[in-house]
DNA sequence: TTGACATTCAAACGAACGTTTGATACAAAC
DNA sequence: GTTTGTATCAAACGTTCGTTTGAATGTCAA
């Protein structure tokens, strides 16, 4: 086996592992030792490749988070491109779905929100990438976008409040799973999930004052 | 100093001081030492008073966070009981009030919230606490007092769903102070919370359905 | 075949962790 | 004044942590 395809099985194969268990337990709550065992590899595994854990939860981020968090965007992306005429409630629900029912697997989309979460309540040094590489040109490419078809004119900063007020349903419907299904009763299933979008697209059209309510 | 009071005063110091570290850092990030040296007092104390780290946490819940979480409950209450006549505006806002200028100081709001989100992102023994004891209840009692208000029927599934998308606000404009303020640009002082709740109460009457926006 | 380089491995490092112990201090009960 | 029970304390317990080390293994170029 040569030698570039042995070394990335093992750093990728970190990578995935750490990814999974970060996002369940959070940075502090996983060792070392638990992710290479894991990872199937040895526990210096993780210094050679990646100096020390810290870098390799920023890693995570970098060459895991960004990417997808890349592919929800171009998801939204594609959904507003592949309409002929646009018009707030088909952004609004691009929006929802590719965040609810994207690209991503069900596993992923958890993971994601999670990661995110973290670093939104207590910012560590990937907070710098979160913000900059996604948050800040994604929040300004769908106000950009939601502007544009938009009738009414809408200030800087109101339309900055109403993407976090849509933006924070998103987050919260995805990593608040645990106390939405138990106090709504229902399973995280496609039905369900196809219910979200419904309600975060409908409310959050009102919200923006949208009357006309077609897709 | 008689012994009754010796032994509150230390109890108490620890719970204070581990509810804020614990909210700042997270459970594992936060270690015995810690707690006890800046409680000003010796390291077997949380064992002693406590029994073990574990049982601290879940007292800190029980003891701080969820009479916390009442007195929220509390403004929301007096508020929609002082007025002659209510409204879903007045409701909502009731809400909002309670939660981003209510009752807590600007520290303990930001505590209350991170704890909060803590347990609904990875749920640990606490959250059957805050589940039962606060959220439930809350959330029922603000379903109720909102359908009594609302001409149209509502399902009761909608219902909840419209309580989690207002929650979802008013969780993530507290716990997400600082993503909030950078790409808003804005200081979370006295100005900002106001305009935050009249965001999150127009947006969310809107997202109610409701026309009617006068208060 | 030899030498240089990259990767894996078992073993150990010191530091920090949660917890336990036994002595000490002190107020109330007898 | 002695006993009893509670609270505090310094010190140490065994374990786990992130990280380092140096030898072993394998790969490719010279």
């Amino acid at each position: 086996m040569p030698r570039e395809n042995r070394e990335e099985l093992t750093k990728e194969r970190i990578l995935d592992t750490a990814e999974v268990l970060f996002a369940q337990k959070g940075y502090r709550a996983v060792s070392v030792r638990e992710i290479t065992s894991a990872a199937r590899c040895n526990l210096a595994a993780v210094n050679y490749h990646f100096g020390k854990k810290e870098n390799l939860y920023l890693e995570v981020f970098r060459s895991r988070w960004v990417p997808r968090a890349t592919r929800i965007r171009e998801s939204f992306r594609k959904a507003v491109a592949g309409q002929d005429s646009l018009s707030p409630p088909k952004v609004v629900r691009a929006l929802a779905q590719a965040f609810v029912e994207g690209p991503l697997s069900d596993e992923e989309r958890l993971r994601h929100s999670q990661l995110m979460t973290r670093e939104m309540t207590q910012p560590t040094r990937a907070f710098e990438l979160v913000a900059q590489e996604v948050i800040q040109p994604f929040f300004k490419e769908f106000a950009d976008k939601l502007r544009s078809v938009q009738t009414d004119e809408v200030g800087q900063e109101q339309m900055l409040l109403n993407t976090f007020s849509i933006f924070s349903m998103v987050l919260y419907f995805n990593f608040a799973r645990v106390a939405v299904s138990r106090i709504t009763g229902r399973e995280y299933n496609t039905a369900f999930r196809a219910r979200l979008v419904e309600q975060i697209t409908q409310f959050s059209l009102q919200g923006l004052g949208v009357s006309d309510m077609e897709a």
